[in-house]
DNA sequence: CTGAAAGCGCTTACAG
DNA sequence: CTGAAAGCGCTTACAG
């Protein structure tokens, strides 16, 4: 009577680990890791604290739990443009080959989950989290952690984390690649519109504008530096302005696509003419780019590449490998279209 | 010592189900439940069916298992444009409220899911079904309504399927109300670049076409009429054949936003100006339209509002309530911007 | 093919 | 805060 119950907990080597020898691991008796695992009060913390280690070490699961339905947890801050989509269609690729079921959740805008979400994503037990453009609080990371749950973020929006791992794409070399575009056409007086800078995505990006500029010699205007939103209204409030200066600029590289086609709006409402009198450079290169009039010069992210990465460092991490690198950035590309051109003046 | 284990299987109700509950009112013991749960042999087939029709009857789940997992399933034939995210957000939103969890698969294009779908979904044992812009075959619906998980359909490319509850949008009046606007506008030759007229939605957006042109007394000229893809890509080669006609039309109505922007393309490339020369409307009002250039008219659909309430079908359908209509239409809208204006010609 | 008995893993009052 | 004891749900040899 071997009593091996289907739905046990088995470690990565077949190994059955039960709350039993957690217990005898850590010094402690069954019903207190079985408190621990269910985050029931009444343990202290130094308890739980040693508990939770050696759960973590040893991988340990809830029986039954993700057995049958394994699932990859994908939460968006928002879901709201195709760079939305084409991350999501990554995600759902690769989850697809391997048999992981992707459950999607829209945060409303809002760049940490909340309690609710929490919950649920525990009850869940997934295979992995991708959080995507967020931030999730120390306490939510170590919920997932005891669990041993492992969390990838694409474009963190915190501090670098060096402990998470994340994938994003070299947005500095992107900023570079953008602005070296412009300066080779000729362009001098090249504005930036740039992203929050507290997110490292757009603050790389601003940096690689500042580092082209830099190398070139050419100095920045302060007044052709700016922080915008990232939609399409922001890039046509902030270029009616810069269009509006008494000396505007002769081209502009904003933080992303959505911004270049305000700019592109900005400068009809202008009578601005694209590429003859204004030269613009997106970044993203969302489908629309293409046939937008004029097509769109743009840096390309390859965003269906990034969420298939990250969900290969989800499943790598669960089946207990360790990732080659903790923080993954896929090349960014510069697609020359129709929106830039040599300056007409200056 | 109530025993009550986080990991039983439960009814909707909140009543346990157990193992012995089963085999109870099967009239066998529980060791032979178990056997039929586990699929294993040694069961007499007139005993497995006994039981396994009281598993079915019951809902009976394994413990821990997919029970406090309540997922929605949303099927996609593919994740394409922000008509796709648009259902998505309505759906999330929706499933969110109800603390339901979105599963979302691609199948890459094609109408029907496969094998591995059906399997992974019957083993997720989802609280219901949405399929978008597809279909299921009649094996794949027994199969799901065997386990009392309901379906809905979104736009469903079959034949209008009376029993399958279904959500859409009212394209033919959209056609009716787009071709209207063109013929107030004072055009004549409109062309219609419509999709597939074997999906339901994009015939009756040509039938609201002819209905349109009849009702005014204009004769269709059936070289202005062409069926086309729903891409862009579309557009483009027939709005060229279109704008290349020794008659060409003053105004095209499209069955898409992106076709429609493809027609944008032409008339550039062939040097027609819109809308002083051409008009064209669209369908779907996706959020790029407003910033096309020249910004779109377009008939609007309510893409989220339609994901939210197939969502919400599926809730009442899970709850055991009856639906007051199995075919659901939202309005559509006609929304004026800049790309039709009265015919410069004819 | 079937069930009574044994036993495993987990959790829950309860005592200290 | 912690653990010994009780007990639930499930499964597995074993007997018939």
């Amino acid at each position: 009577m071997t009593g091996t119950n289907p739905q046990t907990a088995r470690s990565g080597r077949g190994r059955v680990l039960t709350v039993a020898k957690i217990a005898r691991l850590a010094g402690v008796s069954a019903p207190t890791v079985s408190r621990v695992i269910n985050g029931q009060t009444g343990v202290a913390l130094e308890t739980r604290r040693r508990v939770e280690a050696i759960l973590r070490e040893h991988g340990y699961r809830r029986p039954g739990g993700s057995t049958s339905v394994a699932i990859v947890e994908l939460v968006f801050h928002a879901l709201e443009s195709l760079w939305a989509l084409e991350i999501i269609r990554g995600v759902e690729r690769v989850a697809r080959e391997h048999d992981l079921a992707v459950v999607l959740t829209e945060m409303q805008g809002r760049l940490t989950p909340g309690r609710a979400w929490t919950e649920q994503v525990l009850t869940r037990r997934p295979t992995g989290v991708i959080a995507v453009f967020s931030e999730l609080t120390v306490a939510q990371q170590s919920q997932l952690a005891t669990r041993s749950i492992p969390l990838v973020v694409l474009d963190p929006t915190g501090e670098p984390l060096h402990q998470t791992p994340s994938v994003g794409a070299t947005n500095w070399n992107g900023g570079l690649a953008a602005t070296r575009h412009l300066l080779d056409l000729g362009h001098r007086r090249i504005a930036m519109l740039g992203g929050p800078p507290e997110w490292p995505c757009c603050r790389a990006r601003l940096d690689g504008y500042r580092a082209a500029m830099d190398a070139a010699g050419v100095p920045v205007d302060p007044d052709l530096v700016r922080i915008s939103t990232l939609y399409v209204e922001g890039g046509l409030a902030d270029g009616r302005e810069l269009l509006a200066l008494p000396d505007p600029p002769t081209a502009i590289f904003t933080a992303n696509d959505l911004q270049a086609l305000g700019v592109y709006e900005a400068a009809r409402l202008a009578g601005v003419g694209i590429p003859d009198e204004l030269s613009v450079v997106g970044f993203d290169d969302l489908s629309f780019t293409r046939w937008s009039g004029p097509p769109m010069t743009t840096i390309r992210q390859p965003l269906e590449q990034m969420g298939a990465t990250a969900t290969r460092m989800i499943i790598d991490l669960a089946a207990g490998q360790s990732l080659d690198q903790h923080r993954v950035e896929l090349a960014t590309e510069l697609v020359v279209r129709e929106s830039t051109a040599p300056p007409s003046r200056g």
